[in-house]
DNA sequence: AGGAGTTTGTGAACGTGGGAACAAACCGAG
DNA sequence: CTCGGTTTGTTCCCACGTTCACAAACTCCT
């Protein structure tokens, strides 16, 4: 999902680099996408004090299958002990550091309006390997204004807090008539990968990394599931024939049956 | 990545059902996750009084390239004209009856906290065929609280909103130790299709859809993209080794090189 | 030490998704 | 009516992701 134009290690030459490590490069987007929760699952587990966990455990903690968890994690290397499993706070490490979260990220928050607030309190931030650095805003009628401990800056302050603080992702939190200008304004400040609340498509140069978070796409998705499920239940079609928009043109010659 | 058990029309039988018409079933999953960004494009088109566009415009307007938009189409009929392009109003509306969305869907929010007040106050929802049928909270002290024209109403009300209002979708906006507790009574309660906004791994029955969004996954993800892209640049391995965990066992037993 | 039991890591088979390329179909001009 | 230009719908092929199944490797018990 994320907008990237080329993966990095294309499997495309198998003969080059004689010394690749295993760790080193390739790890496929899917399983990239689940690292995260793996470290969340053992998080827990650790939390809980269990010292060691099978794949079978860690699986069920993660929502996957024993098979998906040890392909995935054979990716990074072998953390684990046949026989045994793995131990809890060695396997967590690892997958750490592979995401690149044993130190925190400067974050920058752009739009405090409903969900900038939300997300500024949000506690899960600071508690993963990640640190709001700054909230920005463009309506000068919210900057200054104290939002969880930090103060709402002007949008101009952005080239500053990249060259100053290396913050390298940001947040856009903005009504989607605005995030595509904001968008391009952090990327020429130096920001290389955005987190879309907004709901609109961005445009970025290669390089740049964006992934979206959409309630409305999310419930749409559920919303077709849902009334599939009615479908096979009723049999009842819900579309009401008499606002169909009529199909324009078609109309089909009747070239057949001649 | 929707938690369902088995995909409804699975292609394990060919010759079975002959009436089955194009658009009945079989739509692909990555497909139908892409009918809701098409939908939204569709209306901003509309909304700028284009009557009629292209594949190759409207795969521009919503991020994918043009042989992928026709081929998802495709799945849901023949909804254009060869050497014209597609009518916008007929289109958004063949795909709004495909998703759902042609009429509202009421929809229970559970727990108003700093997200819960936020999606409340949401104006996506209410224009993108979905309803906010109830705010839904177990913290007496948060009931009664009118949050963006509805009140907060006891978390026990659920079952009488699935049972008289109709209610299929549930968004879950607690914090992490209640999501599953929450989960479970709103599938007992008749809820089948569950948004996910807890950073936790839902289980449920088959037959119950749920979809999560995660902010802190989203986050991880995205660091660890931007720390492949560091590491191209700098080559600097940020891992400290002082706080490396050790291997546990691993003894090796030294069996070779005898 | 040796064997039984357990669990990881991985090779292979299978299904899904993406993209190029092209035939079919439509429009407009002459 | 015919021809050239345009755009869709579809087919084919390849890459990716998932799952099965099993050898390798480890522990524990005798």
């Amino acid at each position: 999902m994320t907008s990237r134009g080329k993966r990095f290690g294309a499997p495309h030459d198998g003969a080059s680099r004689p010394t690749a490590d295993k760790s080193e490069r390739g790890i496929p987007e899917a399983t990239v996408a689940r690292l995260p929760v793996y470290l969340r699952a053992l998080v827990t587990l650790s939390d809980r004090g269990i010292a060691t966990c099978s794949s079978e455990e860690l699986a069920t903690a993660a929502g996957v299958n024993s098979a998906k968890l040890r392909k995935d994690l054979s990716y990074l290397g072998s953390y684990g002990t046949r026989g045994v499993g793995y131990d809890v706070e060695y396997l967590r490490y690892q997958i750490a550091r592979e995401i690149g979260v044993t130190q925190d990220w400067p974050v920058v928050i752009v739009g405090i309006g409903n969900l900038g607030h939300a997300l500024a309190n949000y506690s899960g931030f600071s508690s993963r390997g990640f640190r709001i650095a700054a909230l920005l805003d463009a309506d000068p009628g919210r900057q200054g204004e104290v939002v969880g401990d930090l103060p709402i800056l002007a949008f101009d302050r952005i080239e500053e807090l990249v060259a100053e603080h290396g913050v390298a992702i940001g947040v856009i939190a903005t009504p989607a008539p605005a995030a595509q200008a904001v968008c391009d304004r952090l990327v020429a400040a130096g920001i290389t990968s955005i987190l879309n609340f907004a709901p609109t498509v961005l445009a970025v140069p290669e390089g740049v990394d964006v992934r979206k978070v959409d309630l409305s796409i999310e419930l749409q998705i559920l919303a077709y599931h849902e009334q599939r499920k009615a479908g096979l239940l009723d049999r009842i079609d819900p579309g009401l024939p008499d606002t169909t928009p009529a199909m324009p043109g078609k109309t089909t010659t009747a070239k057949a049956v001649g």
